[in-house]
DNA sequence: CTGATGTCAGATAAACTGAAATAC
DNA sequence: CGTATTTCAGTTCATCTGACATCA
């Protein structure tokens, strides 16, 4: 259920008692303002997944990019060509199968990566300032065992 | 950012360690397992909330309807079209304001509730159950702080 | 006239599909 | 030939806008 829990004016209490209902609501809630967050710097979330992406496992091709992240392969070539454009990845052919392209991280791409990740550690900070260290972690504790 | 969870083949480290990463995968299943268990009646996340708001406030207008639901007051009207066609509501106009037509729960309504909850309560058994009840109700205390 | 209501046609955005072109 | 990759055009689906007619 797509939710757009702001524009909600009140709540049937038959909702309110649900764990997973107001879980929705923090994702949402979490996904808008990272949204916003990103958008500061003229990207989404798939673009900074495929960043995310060739940080931690190195340079792939877009169809590995693609299940990696399960990102469809035709945002994928949308995303790396904003990407590229930006000068925060560059994309070469591979030369042992020259229909595949390599897409690599520039420089610029993992400094744009470290802004990024700047804006989700403050969305965390945003949304789970109500809880104290010991309670963060106990949440993220239950949060893995559904995971 | 509307993420497709069950398709990614492997996750960055970065984003495994991020609580809000697990709780928007958590929402996002739970999401979907609902809209299938919804989709067995033919009905989607829309109807249910239009019926719940009905069986806790009572009969109300359309506008009122989207105001307090957050649904877009050209969503109403449709859902609520299907509704009456499903014969789970009534609509009649408003004797004091003519334009305005009064949404009323039938009793098919008020079963169609009963079984729609049913499957919100299987889908919450579904998603806690690596929880005990003791666990469960610290997960609820914890995100009642964030909701 | 203003303001609210219900309705409809169409815009918008995001995810996905199918097919073409290229390469092995 | 069959399979994989990239690309593009177009579909689908849900959400949202804008305009309209109706009514107080």
């Amino acid at each position: 259920m797509p939710v757009d829990h702001d524009r909600i004016r009140r709540l049937p209490e038959r909702l309110v008692g649900r764990p997973l209902w107001i879980l929705s609501r923090v994702a949402a809630r979490s996904s808008a303002l990272l949204a916003r967050g990103f958008e500061e710097y003229g990207l989404r979330g798939h673009h900074y997944r495929l960043l995310a992406a060739l940080a931690e496992w190195g340079a792939a091709s877009q169809a590995d990019l693609g299940r990696d992240t399960g990102i469809d392969r035709s945002d994928v070539t949308a995303a790396t060509v904003d990407l590229e454009a930006r000068g925060l990845v560059e994309r070469s052919a591979d030369p042992e199968h020259r229909r595949r392209k390599i897409v690599t991280l520039t420089p610029a791409g993992t400094q744009m990566l470290a802004r990024l990740e700047a804006t989700i550690d403050q969305v965390h900070e945003a949304v789970l300032a109500p809880l104290t260290g010991a309670q963060r972690r106990e949440l993220a504790r239950l949060l893995s065992k559904l995971g």
